[in-house]
DNA sequence: AGATCTACCTGGTTGC
DNA sequence: TGCAACCAGGTAGATC
């Protein structure tokens, strides 16, 4: 499930491969993967270099030198991998495969391909008009990592709602899914369903820096690789060894030896030390 | 405002 | 073996 060290895992991988080549064109083999009003098309007869490989929350983005389409000035493509979107490059015309859904054509027959199993994740544009006609762009948030400690602070507090559950509001803070969120909970202490509105100031700071440290952890391993996920090289990434809870329900706390819990928090399944966090 | 449910999808696992 | 039920989870949208 790629969050944020998995988005920018990929992001690193692929851009010493892409960075600086020609897109020629873009093929689009499954059309609901393709989710922008403007037509994928209008790669080919401009051919634009690709000029880096970012990331915005859990969205990763493929700079190319601009282009005007529409009346917007298009800065390159955004793929949102959702739960099985990978991205994934070869340095040979490689025939598609039954899960490719998107294909990026570069110079020297090379390509990128954005294979996606269940057809949730989507590739668009994005444009210099993107921060007011795209809403989820318009109001993802900062990361943990771009946020200052009192930012996040500031964005939390006060708030009615359970903790976990606006960990998981992109527009609140980005590029938490449902493992780091746990992950993170944990090393604060932290139980899931606390109201935001109960933790002290000391202890959204200490949240925040867990977040921090869990997410920094994570892309030095190259992130977590449960089923789907790899690197655009294809490689495994190794931080779901380092799990303090997520997937571990039963087994025992590594910090108090009490038996993990599993139970729904915000529509997720979660896991948690009742005895470590409070 | 926030919580809960459903929809979007398919592959893998479990249970009969 | 065959097959149905269920689960995984990011986001949008509807409803209470």
């Amino acid at each position: 499930m790629p969050e944020l060290p998995e988005v920018e895992t990929v992001a690193r991988t692929l851009a010493p491969d892409v960075a600086g080549k020609k897109l020629l064109s873009v093929f689009v083999c499954n059309a609901k993967s393709w989710q922008d009003e403007l037509s994928a098309d209008s790669i080919s007869a401009v051919q634009p270099k690709i000029l880096k490989v970012g990331r915005k929350g859990k969205l990763l983005l493929v700079y190319v030198e601009p282009f005007f389409l529409g009346g917007l000035q298009v800065l390159g493509l955004a793929f949102h991998l959702k739960m099985t979107g990978r991205l994934f490059y070869y340095d040979f015309p490689k025939e598609y495969e039954k899960h490719t859904r998107i294909v990026l054509n570069l110079e020297n027959g090379q390509r990128v391909f954005f294979d996606d199993a269940r057809k949730f994740g989507y590739c668009r544009f994005f444009t210099d008009r993107s921060a007011e006609n795209w809403e989820f762009w318009k109001k993802l948030a900062k990361d943990p990592l771009e946020m200052a400690p009192e930012e996040f602070v500031l964005a939390l507090q006060g708030k009615s709602a359970g903790i976990k559950s606006l960990l998981l509001q992109q527009d609140i803070v980005s590029g938490i899914g449902n493992i780091y969120a746990d992950e993170a909970l944990f090393r604060a202490k932290i139980l899931p369903d606390r109201k935001a509105g109960t933790l002290s100031e000391q202890e959204l700071f200490l949240l925040h820096q867990s977040l921090v440290s869990v997410l920094e952890e994570s892309i030095a391993f190259c992130g977590s690789s449960i089923k789907d996920y790899r690197t655009a090289k294809g490689d495994v990434g190794s931080f779901q060894n380092k799990f303090n809870v997520y997937g571990r329900e039963g087994q025992n706390c590594f910090l108090c030896r009490s038996p993990l819990q599993k139970k729904t928090v915000a529509g997720r399944t979660t896991v948690f030390c009742p005895c470590c966090q409070k």
